[in-house]
DNA sequence: GGACGGCACTTAACAACGTTAAGGACGGTG
DNA sequence: CACCGTCCTTAACGTTGTTAAGTGCCGTCC
């Protein structure tokens, strides 16, 4: 009989064999108990790493984060062009979302209290400001693709939970036969339900074009459009 | 002894019951039990108008779908120009959500299997369209703004589940004194988590401009930017 | 007028969930 | 050896969404 004790857990682990579960189960069959199961634990135990289920899942989060800044953050340059930057900084969050099962709802359930994810922001920041943007108008730039990417990947992990796999109900043939009294929004369907790639570049490079014709001091001088907020 | 027996529900009712509590109560607080209470109701009753609660609450959605449009519908103008049109959809739009706690989790939440929101889609996609925007180009000005609403009311949510009413842990001069070491990001943080109208309005106007450069037909003509598809 | 049948609900119960209380085994420290 | 903190178990609680079975009412048909 083995007298090997298993070494104890802690808040990583349980977050790591968490986002493992994620995957196969999805946010909604991510139960304490199939967790704890899985670490070979009681339910209650979890409690003596977090507070509460929703403390476990902002831990996921985090560590959605901190895995999607060791795997883009090798491709960032302090030499970046801002654009460089925020197609890289917005494509990586896609990324690292699109890797979980219900991401971005995980994702965007959840308030960061610490401080974790302030050096990417600062280094963003940054890089911005350096540009020449002002500090609001860096902001703004961030947050503004940032929210965008969050609702694409929202509204994509809706249609498919994970890549490849499309929820039932979303075939784009039955939805024109639906939508048969509305000729231009049965043939966008297909602008919405597939291709998600390629869209998601699109609504991309739009932003990036705003960004630049109001804020960029270096291409939109003298086009007048500019004016600080 | 009043003889008098109550008029039967129906999903319109149900819905309009829990659109009404989920103002109180928020989305974790709205059972079945405390819909069905306040319908005067045992809970199983709602079993013979929804299939289960994710149908009530796709009814919700559509509800608030249809409330927006009521509201709103009265404003838009055959003659908009394609930018006043994606304003005031959009503005519409977050002002909908922001009329009951929780909205835009409810509505992202939700798929749309009936046709109720066709409707507006086409006058949208038939006044973009006459404006000159291919039926690509109109389905993406519309998804690319309508996504970044969707995000950026679920964030604004998420700090103020009610207008005016600020989530606890988001006192903004708390968050500064963590961010001691990173003072772009401490600086930045009036520019995330106050002001949400004028923030809402930037970033809109920054997807319009980008829109303007990369798509509009009429402004863009020979700036060799735009190129379809 | 009485049997029938569908409608709109109630009562009772179920399994599963997050969570708490109490306690037990282990290790190190005095 | 007593003690204490750590890390976990056992047992249980209240709530949740949901199902099964039954009940009262209304209209129709013979």
């Amino acid at each position: 009989m083995s007298t090997e004790r298993r070494a104890p857990l802690d808040r990583g682990r349980v977050a790591d064999t968490a986002l493992k579960l994620l995957n196969e189960v999805g946010l909604e069959g991510l139960t304490l108990r199939v967790i704890a199961k899985e670490l070979d634990v009681k339910a209650p135990a979890l409690y003596w790493h977090f507070k509460d289920k929703q403390a476990l899942l902002d831990e996921m989060a985090t560590e959605i984060l901190r895995r999607m800044a060791a795997e883009h953050t090798h491709t960032l340059s302090p030499d970046d062009t801002w654009q460089e930057r925020l197609l890289k900084v917005n494509r990586g969050l896609r990324t690292s979302l699109l890797a979980y099962r219900d991401g971005a709802k995980v994702f965007s359930g959840t308030r960061f209290t610490g401080i974790e994810h302030a050096e990417q922001m600062e280094d963003n920041l940054r890089l911005l400001t350096s540009c020449g943007f002002t500090l609001a108008r860096a902001v703004r730039a961030l947050t503004t693709t940032y929210l965008y990417t969050l609702g694409f990947v929202t509204e994509e992990q809706g249609v498919m939970p994970r890549p490849g796999e499309r929820r039932e109900g979303f075939d784009v043939s039955d939805r024109a036969r639906l939508l048969a009294d509305y000729p231009l929004s049965a043939r966008g369907g297909a602008e919405l339900f597939e291709n998600y790639d390629a869209h998601f570049e699109e609504g991309l490079a739009l932003i990036l074009a705003g960004i630049e014709v109001r804020f960029s001091p270096a291409d939109a001088a003298g086009s007048g459009a500019p004016t600080e907020g």
